[in-house]
RNA sequence: GCCGAAGUGGCGCAAUGGUAGCGCAAGCGAUUUGUAAUCGCUAGGUUGGGGGUUCGAAUCCCCCCUUCGGCUCCA
């Protein structure tokens, strides 16, 4: 993010409207919150009208068999169904527990209820147990339309029920029955509950209702649902195995990074290591940068009010700022953005249209206040440095700056091996909230759009995603769990030009103001490398390995040999270390492994013979004795080629 | 910020009202070893912080801090 006024302009929740919303605004299944947890995103399907899902006696005859649907909407189905049974075993320990929804999510599913105390995880077996004996009993689910006002009745009570009944557009609404229990509900569902397959509860967490802070919190029960008994374990087993690749467990296994909270929570500490893998790839950028036409800036972390006064800051983003500082008397504010400052070195001289595109990056530093629940390892800290750049061009510019921003972008996440990503276009709505003028955004919006379309990455629009102050492309990574997090932004700011009066001067020798874009191509460096730890499970590729190769003398008279092997490859530009520490060579050999170090360089009397290391690489494989010249010309080799 | 859970040596854990232990890591010593853990010894904790109950608190109660999983918000 590198514009300002997010927090108070982003709109209600910025909920993924548009592409990912569905029809209708029914109970479970009908309206889904945010698209964001690793396996909490709704499933994406098209929706089934109730065309398509005819009345019958036993409410399947007419339904099409579950066997011949896809998989895709299988699962759909008995996920939303299991969510049913288990409102259903929830209302009969709590009988005045309110409903709120329950839809089918990524790997499962979940339903939210108003209840009369918390539930502990010794509720999920109880839970668990009732759901089960109603699977057993295998009880037909029933479709059935009633009016409104029928509904209301039926309702009565189910305050969260009844609300939804009024945002429903039709005369008639749909309901689900299995045995005794009736949900609100466009479904589909399966046709009888023993066809809900292999589930597992798994945590209660709170949520808001429909997602709005100043609503009740409801209690949210999440649950996994596969095909098969196979399939959930192996899942189960996933979210086991995605703990080890946790970037935080991995920061401290691989000392890359700490954490002191008793001196502050969510303000990284980098390691050497840590740093090494930092620094190359700041370096990395840096190059790429100025390869790409841009340059380099470097701007104070703290600015004066006035600055954060003309910037709007102070107006509509000081919930995410920290207090000021007093410096002679005047208040001076940590910097939550760079944009003000590159701005004024625009503005240090006159700019001609021949001047255009400037192009200003930096790797800057800012500070932001982020409420104490969001903190998040390396992924959502209060300090952090965004590749942060401004690029200031004509509108016959606009186009080519934006491609190359996606080009860019894309040979970024390329280098770092990354496949899966989402791409994201945010777009204004209705509402009147937006700084510059319709023309701008219509125009702004539409070449944001052509461009991706012209890349051919696959992209979804989050309606009303927008910022305030103009309209944008994100890119989102994915963690070990599937969670997304926001890397890349590219922005364009109708606001900021305007309050700091940015000109440059036309062919026609009359003032005119530039078009200002906003990006961050990794987002955030902490972000970023967050994500890549977790992205390569902590094994860097040879070029980003903090320590690139170890040197494992097998006896103490081999130390001075295998200095001399690292001495030579230091010469060549290798990160290298020896192991001299009086262990077994095998427990050098594990001590490399856990630390992941990709090239271990054994030796012992032969190789100190022969002038020669014994190469085993960190997937095991062991290449035998080489002359050193070859080993440094593969490490080379594979370093220039990032693999 | 909200809901829930949790905080015990650097890390992973045990001790559920009665003297805080174990493993790994660390330090020291021995050993000099051929592709994922050599052996021994030593040191290390006012149990996140503060208050309370009790003869006695890691354990029970209250407040705060932090972490984890969600929600909301965002790079």
């Amino acid at each position: 993010m590198a514009g300002g006024g997010a927090a108070r302009h982003a709109g209600a929740g910025g909920a993924l409207r548009g592409a990912r919303r569905r029809r209708g605004a029914l109970g479970p299944g009908g309206r889904y919150g945010r698209a964001r947890a690793g396996g909490r995103r709704p499933v994406r399907r098209p929706a089934l009208g109730p065309q398509q899902v005819h009345r019958g006696q036993e409410g399947s005859l007419m339904k099409p068999k579950l066997e011949s649907l896809s998989k895709e909407e299988r699962l759909a189905r008995m996920r939303h169904s299991a969510a049913h049974v288990m409102a259903e075993a929830v209302v009969s320990m709590f009988p005045d527990a309110k409903l709120g929804i329950g839809p089918p999510i990524d790997t499962g599913f979940y339903y939210d209820f108003d209840l009369p105390r918390p539930l502990s995880t010794e509720d999920m077996p109880v839970i668990e147990e009732k759901m089960r004996q109603r699977i057993a009993s295998d009880v037909p689910f029933v479709q059935e339309e009633i009016s409104k006002d029928e509904a209301r009745k039926l309702f009565a009570g189910q305050a969260y029920k009844l609300e939804l009944i009024e945002e429903i557009p039709d005369k008639e609404v749909t309901l689900y029955r299995h045995g005794d229990f009736v949900d609100l509900c466009q479904g589909p569902h399966v046709e009888r509950t023993g066809q809900v397959a292999a589930f597992r509860l798994l945590n209660v967490a709170g949520a808001y209702w429909r997602g709005h802070e100043r609503n009740p919190m409801l209690q949210r029960i999440y649950g996994a649902l596969f095909d098969t008994a196979e399939e959930l374990e192996a899942h189960l087993h996933q979210l086991e195995e995605a703990q080890r690749r946790d970037h935080r467990r991995l920061g401290r296994e691989l000392d890359l990074f700490s954490f002191h909270e008793e001196f502050g929570p969510g303000l990284v500490y980098w390691h050497p290591k840590g740093g090494r893998v930092r620094t190359i790839i700041e370096d990395f950028w840096r190059q790429e940068h100025y390869r790409h036409g841009y340059d380099v800036v470097y701007s104070p972390h703290i600015g004066k009010a006035t600055l954060w006064s003309t910037s709007g800051h102070l107006d509509f983003y000081t919930e995410s700022m920290y207090s000021p500082m007093d410096v002679d008397g005047q208040d001076y504010y940590l910097k939550p953005m760079n944009c003000p400052f590159h701005i004024q070195i625009y503005k240090s001289g006159l700019r001609s249209y021949r001047d255009l595109p400037i192009r200003m990056a930096e790797l800057g530093t800012v500070y932001r206040y982020e409420r104490s629940g969001v903190l998040h390892g390396l992924l959502r800290v209060r300090g952090f440095t965004q590749d942060d750049a401004h690029i200031f061009c004509r509108p016959d510019q606009v186009k080519e700056e934006i491609a190359s921003c996606v080009r860019f972008m894309t040979f970024f996440l390329n280098a770092f091996g990354f496949k899966d990503f989402h791409v994201y276009l945010s777009t204004r709505d209705a509402s009147a909230k937006y700084a510059g003028s319709l023309e701008d955004w219509d125009m702004a919006t539409g070449v944001l759009r052509e461009v991706i379309d012209e890349s051919g990455l696959p992209y979804d629009v989050d309606e009303g995603g927008a910022v305030f102050y103009g309209p944008k492309i994100d890119v989102k990574l994915l963690d070990t769990l599937g969670r997304e997090w926001q890397c890349t932004t590219v922005q364009f700011d109708f606001n900021m030009p305007e309050r700091f009066d940015v000109k440059y001067i036309g062919e026609d020798g009359r003032e005119r103001q530039p078009y200002m874009v906003h990006r961050a191509l990794l987002g955030s460096l902490e972000r970023f490398l967050g994500v890549l730890i977790e992205h390569y499970a902590g094994a860097f590729p040879l070029w980003l390995a903090p320590v690139q190769a170890l040197v494992i003398p097998i006896a103490d008279r081999h130390n001075e040999y295998a200095r001399s092997v690292a001495a030579q490859l230091a010469e060549a530009g290798l990160r290298v270390e020896v192991d001299e520490r009086s262990e077994r060579m095998q427990a050098k050999v594990r001590g490399a492994q856990l630390q992941k170090v990709p090239y271990m360089l054994i030796v012992g009397d032969k190789e100190a013979g022969a002038g020669t290391a014994s190469v085993r690489l960190r997937t095991g494989e062991d290449l035998g004795p080489m002359p050193l010249a070859n080993v440094v010309s593969r490490m080379r080799e594979e370093v220039a080629e990032k693999r």
